[in-house]
DNA sequence: GCACGCATGTAATTGGTTACATGATTGC
DNA sequence: GCAATCATGTAACCAATTACATGCGTGC
């Protein structure tokens, strides 16, 4: 249920409308927490309900700028100390690389290369804005920068693992040819007999 | 759409039934692609009616053994190779990171360090596994061998990064005591006055 | 006056979780 | 005979995605 957090998390730090808070949505959390608009308006609407949001002014065309209430606060401190976080489950890429064995080594390289491209790629987006955005501010800007050093941390780790990866399967390829290369010669051995390899 | 594609993929290396596939999840997938037992029997209907995969045999207790199609198979090599993956979004762990704030340094600081402890631990049981594992035995292995070096690589940064994240937020703490140090000095030359701390 | 951006909402669908329901077989 | 395990399925619910629908305000 952590959509509901991400909105308290938002809202803890300024209050804003749903509409702000779907700009916030797209340009911190996009890779954390992405919601859809559909979602935090009616994320809104229920946490108002609940009374830990409110209505705390309203705007032109319909605007409705929410706060956080004490309830509120009180609710997302007790995520953050008391409720263990569940694990990041489903990684798309990851269970890629189980079934790898059924395309060929080629292919199976190309998609790690691939891998190791995106993360590079994502690494440099992230050491961009490290260098563009202007730390020490706030108190949140600390927390931010933290949050970015994952980013950069694992998608460091994870373009040294591609790459690991792209070449063992190269080398599993060339191990994969000695071992037929030692089969043939103690068939050879045994048969005396040269076949081909198909 | 990929809990079907781990199905197939589950189903490339050898036919089972619902019940077994449940247990190569729970086995293999838990951290990957979980699934719970009434997904997967769902989708085993779905997968026969599409025709990628087949009843290949029936046994005792109603057991219907799965075995992957031709066409199956075109669909599970199409998504690795064709369909490129959708990152992995949502990682409640970090979540919390944006919004540590709110809680007192302390409470940071310990969330942080029992993060490093979580990863450590998951650290160590991959380790068991490489350790206990059998490998160089099937092709099916050489991938298995790589997404756990995956895990362990991944958990190895985790940690690392918790640690130096716990270490920041209390440096920060003292970064903010020294700066207030030097406000107050900078307020005593000015004012030559000793306020008290809050 | 018109386009763009602000602003909010609903409906339909899919994917995932939890809980319930049922029964056959095997080994002791 | 009884317990554990094998084995399959359904129903209700929650979370997330996509698409649709509507309208006001501001600046040019």
């Amino acid at each position: 249920m952590s959509l509901r957090h991400a909105v308290l998390g938002l809202l803890s730090e300024s209050p804003a409308s749903g509409y702000d808070l779907m700009k916030l949505f797209n340009a911190t959390l996009t890779n954390v927490w992405p919601a859809t608009q559909s979602q935090v308006y009616g994320e809104l609407n229920k946490l108002t309900t609940a009374g830990l949001v409110e209505v705390a002014a309203q705007g032109p065309r319909g605007r409705k700028e929410y706060a956080i209430t004490e309830d509120g606060l009180t609710e997302l401190r007790h995520w953050l100390t008391d409720i263990k976080p569940g694990g990041s489950t489903r990684d798309d890429s990851l269970l890629r690389v189980f079934f790898l064995g059924i395309v060929t080594p080629l292919e199976a390289q190309t998609y790690l290369l691939q891998q190791a491209q995106r993360a590079a790629r994502l690494h440099s987006v992230y050491e961009q804005i490290d260098q563009t955005a202007n730390w020490d501010e706030e108190m949140i800007s600390v927390h931010g920068r933290i949050a970015l050093e994952y980013g950069l941390r694992m998608t460091a780790a994870l373009e040294d693992w591609a790459l690991w990866a792209a070449d063992e399967v190269t080398h599993a390829k060339a191990r994969k040819a000695s071992e037929l290369a030692r089969s043939r010669h103690k068939g050879k051995l045994r048969e005396e007999d040269a076949d081909e390899e198909g």
